[in-house]
DNA sequence: AGAGGGATCTTCT
DNA sequence: GAAGATCCCTCTC
């Protein structure tokens, strides 16, 4: 008897549109390099085998492209064969040229934002505060990209979790599987992605690739909301250039006020 | 639940 | 020399 998959969430759903919003139903056994086994354990039928998203998928305006990440998955391979997965739910568009928030506002080319200017769908990976990386993805228009804020983790949740460990203490409290990649950084650091991967193309990439989701979101289960730490920007800051799933649990910052609004 | 501060270092001025 | 698209721990209410 085939599963059935709801693609677009009852009515009855109160904004709860996620996976992971109230009850976490996502594996919590690492997948031991055995792609095929993981995916279809997860994707389960046969006829909805993963789709690779490939340069079509990128090539389109900043902002279509931030919207259209949600919901995709993010896969890592790990150089021992070990695939991570994790879906994506909320993200940043950074504009370019006039985005006064962007690495490339006024067109501002540097050596480390160049992949920003590159091809559709290559990676920027940058490094903040000294210590952590950020991944973003050029999009269609000169120096636009797309920031991944979050992720809710799907598969290889052990090695998410140890590869967060690391530099954590022995004393601190233990992460939730929410937790696990519930930041721009966090899920670099969950997913090992360094700066390694930077002006990498994830189209065509063997260690890190982009798979379509099998959720089609509705226009009411996607938040847009201001963009986070960029308060310097001025009217920048304000423009509402972060999307995130509604109701989903592993999304960093809830704007409480803009969904209010929305109803 | 929220505020505050330290960590830590590359990048660009 | 200063800032930064963050995270985590500690303290307080």
């Amino acid at each position: 008897m085939p599963r059935k998959r709801k693609l677009v969430p009852d009515s009855d759903d109160k904004g709860q549109n996620s996976r992971i919003s109230k009850t976490p139903t996502v594996e919590h056994q690492d997948g031991k390099g055995d792609a095929c086994f993981a995916v279809s354990k997860y994707f389960g039928d046969e006829k909805m085998k993963p789709f690779r998203l490939g340069p079509d998928f990128f090539n389109q305006p900043c902002i279509g492209l931030a919207k259209s990440f949600l919901g995709q998955i993010l896969v890592r391979k790990l150089p021992d064969g070990r695939e991570l997965r994790g879906r994506i739910v909320e993200t940043e568009a950074y504009l370019g040229g006039e985005d006064e928030a962007s690495h490339s506002a006024n067109g501002k080319r540097t050596g480390r934002n160049v992949a920003m200017f590159m091809p559709a769908g290559t990676m920027y990976v940058y490094q903040i505060y000294g210590i952590y990386f950020c991944l973003n993805i050029s999009s269609q228009g000169e120096g636009a990209a797309v920031l991944l804020r979050s992720l809710e983790p799907l598969q290889g949740l052990d090695t998410m979790r140890h590869l967060r460990n690391l530099r954590r203490k022995e004393k601190g409290k233990a992460l939730k599987d929410w937790e696990l990649c519930n930041g721009p950084s966090k899920l670099c650091q969950a997913l090992a992605i360094n700066k390694s991967f930077d002006r990498r193309d994830l189209a065509s990439d063997g260690e890190a690739w982009l798979e379509r989701g099998p959720d089609v979101l509705t226009a009411q289960a996607v938040v847009a909301a201001a963009r986070i730490g960029i308060n310097y920007a001025g009217e920048w800051a304000r423009k509402p250039l972060r999307f995130y799933i509604k109701g989903n649990k592993c999304v960093s910052v809830v704007d409480k006020a803009v969904e209010r609004e929305a109803l």
